[in-house]
RNA sequence: GGACCCGUAGCCUAGCAGGAUAGGGCGACAGCCUUCUAAGCUGUAGACCGGGGGUUCGAAUCCCUCCGGGUCCGCCA
């Protein structure tokens, strides 16, 4: 909040839009610093130093609110924050918003967030994974920044990999000994394992059969597919992953929404119906003005046979998630929270966004190129510019890729790391709690395991590979969900021991030493690195912020008494400010806060 | 042939609308539990920010080029 404040002030002072304020190598030189002198001086061409002490000249005759002294090192210029005024106010719109510090206004806007969609044949390994904490996290973190947020997984339920598995269960049986997902993930190796090309034939024939909704291997397979689902969204939910609604690709056929899309595409200009050449009778859309150098500019939507291609049923997708269909899809309840689309169902309220993240792999970086530009090609120039592809790398093994056909995923489930976090997080309770019941130290594993996945993947960038290591995804020191629930829980501690003995109405909020004091101008940052965080989509802003001050916290933990000190109420302020903050960052991250562990 | 992403200490990673001494973590070494939880804290060693050019008062950050790794450019899904 006092950077916004500083920023605003020095940018109407200057009249630029360019101002950052950054902080300076060493507190002794101030909290926050500008260095516009030298941008000002070198377009001024002046001596920047001179610039700098005519800036400051002039903020001296109207200083900032709750700045207190500004001086110039060379031609930077630092400003020294008075704490006392800046404490009150930051610590007391914590302590007063509490659950609702780092809740942005209303934006009135709708956005739906598609992530996990992964094919209905096989469990999630640690690469779905990522897709689903990536989407979930970015969720979360668009509802905090005041968006209404819809979350949405697809299933491709009529897909060729779908198929597959569904034909060894006509040949197999359909004879689970575990999870469904696990039991069809290894049904799908066993049908590579066996595959011809005659085989690929009658699967073929399958797929397109079950797409009739007379056919009895129609309901059969969605029977099928909604166990899978079911199973896949109960690892989900151990993660706290959920979503609002489950859209269908065999409702979006049956409902007629590729047909309306498909004629919406046939009366654009650019793409055409080839009477001649390689692509005689298929719908091409002609990409060759927006992607030159491409080895074939011409993008097929409809096969000659009359089938749509992938590309072409994202396009469609993406029109009903933005409501430009006239048809539109009905819905029923699938559990307690999440709606799932069926023809049989009833009309709601879904899709109609502002804006569209899709959560994909940045291999499909082309694909969802081509449904943003033809939104435009359409003419729906607004909806393309809100279509935004939130791409991520892999998660691999150390010498390997995840392969659904060769099972190489095997072992590494988000169900196997599960339960191999939660055996080591319950080790590591049961060694240092031995106080605590089974039930308790059990809560605090699950609590645990669940979060330390979500914070060993949320904290990379998304653009980053990463290499699924045991050590690395259930480390439960340093950087890392466990060091911040810790962190947590010693807050929590200290308040249950100070059992309300405080009362931050009669805080001096006077703080001298600089740990105390680093800890509030971070505290005061939250809503800040929300917002950049919301605005960017990258999670990780956040892990890297909740370590940040947890570190801090940690540090004036071992270094200072709060109770019993001679700043006892201050800084019991500051513990309960840090507490907020803390458990609020770990709820975005989708991670429970623990009062004790 | 073209396009996109990545390259920061032994390992992982942040920083990349240019700003003062490149943050964290793992690992290594040396310390700290009769005071609010040691899943913690403190200190030491370890980085020519992939190489080379350029722009700039100032470059990990911007531009060019090269090298290494990954991905994409099917009437596949």
């Amino acid at each position: 909040m006092i950077k916004q404040l500083l920023q605003d002030y020095v940018s109407d002072l200057t009249g630029r839009n360019d101002i950052v304020i950054d902080v300076p190598p060493n507190p002794e030189m101030g909290d926050y610093s500008c260095a516009v002198a030298f941008q000002m001086a070198k377009e001024q061409r002046r001596n920047p130093l001179e610039v700098a002490r005519e800036l400051i000249a002039a903020m001296e005759r109207s200083r900032p609110r709750l700045v207190e002294r500004i001086t110039n090192a060379g031609p930077y210029i630092n400003f020294f924050v008075d704490g006392e005024a800046f404490a009150r106010e930051a610590l007391g719109t914590i302590l007063s918003q509490d659950r609702g510090y780092g809740t942005l206004p209303p934006t009135g806007k709708r956005v739906i967030v598609e992530h996990t969609s992964v094919n209905p044949n096989k469990p999630l390994h640690m690469g779905g994974a990522r897709n689903s904490i990536l989407g979930d996290s970015v969720a979360r973190l668009l509802r905090a920044a005041g968006y209404e947020v819809e979350v949405e997984n697809y299933i491709d339920d009529l897909g060729i990999q779908f198929a597959e598995v569904f034909w060894g269960i006509l040949q197999f049986g359909d004879t689970p000994e575990e999870k469904y997902d696990h039991f069809l993930g290894k049904l799908y190796i066993r049908v590579h394992e066996t595959l011809t090309p005659e085989l690929e034939g009658e699967i073929k024939r399958l797929n397109k059969e079950m797409e009739d909704p007379s056919s009895p291997h129609s309901a059969m397979a969605r029977a099928i597919v909604e166990r899978c689902v079911m199973a896949q969204l109960s690892s989900l939910k151990t993660l706290g992953i959920g979503f609002d609604i489950l859209v269908w690709e065999s409702d979006i056929v049956h409902a007629g929404l590729f047909d309306e899309t498909f004629e919406l595409l046939g009366e654009s200009e650019d793409i055409v119906t080839e009477d001649d050449g390689p692509l005689t009778g298929c719908l091409v859309m002609k990409l060759g003005r927006v992607f030159p150098n491409m080895t074939n500019p011409d993008k097929v939507l409809i096969r000659s046979d009359g089938t749509p291609t992938y590309t072409a049923k994202d396009i469609a997708l993406q029109m009903w998630k933005f409501g430009l269909l006239s048809r539109t899809l009905l819905y029923r309840t699938w559990d307690g929270t999440t709606m799932t689309s069926d023809n049989d169902g009833e009309p709601m309220d879904f899709g109609n966004a502002d804006m569209v993240i899709n959560v994909i792999g940045s291999e499909q970086s082309y694909p969802q190129e081509v449904v943003k530009r033809s939104l435009k090609l359409l003419g729906f120039d607004e909806q393309s510019e809100q279509s935004h592809h939130l791409a991520y790398e892999f998660v691999t093994l150390p010498d390997d890729s995840f392969s659904g056909r060769r099972g190489t995923w095997i072992g590494y489930t988000l169900d196997d790391v599960l339960s191999a976090g939660r055996a080591k997080a319950l080790e590591a309770v049961t060694q240092r709690r031995s106080e605590l019941t089974d039930d308790e130290r059990g809560r605090i594993a699950d609590v645990i395991s669940a979060g330390s996945i979500r914070y060993n993947i949320a904290r990379y960038a998304p653009e980053k590979k990463i290499v699924f290591r045991w050590d690395d995804a259930l480390n439960l020191e340093g950087d890392s969900c466990p060091y911040v629930e810790y962190a947590h829980a010693r807050c929590c501690a200290i308040l249950r021991k100070a059992a309300g003995t405080y009362d931050h109405a009669a805080c001096t909020f006077s703080y001298t030493h600089p740990k105390e004091w680093e800890l509030v101008k971070a505290l005061s940052e939250y809503p800040d690195v929300i917002a950049s965080a919301a605005a960017d989509k990258r999670p990780h802003y956040v892990t890297k912020y909740v370590n940040d001050i947890s570190l801090k916290f940690n540090s004036f933990y071992n270094d200072l008494l709060v109770i019993g000190s001679d700043n006892e109420a201050n800084r019991l302020a500051l513990v309960d400010a840090t507490r907020t903050v803390l458990a609020n960052a770990l709820r975005v991250l989708g991670i429970e806060p623990l009062e004790e562990m």
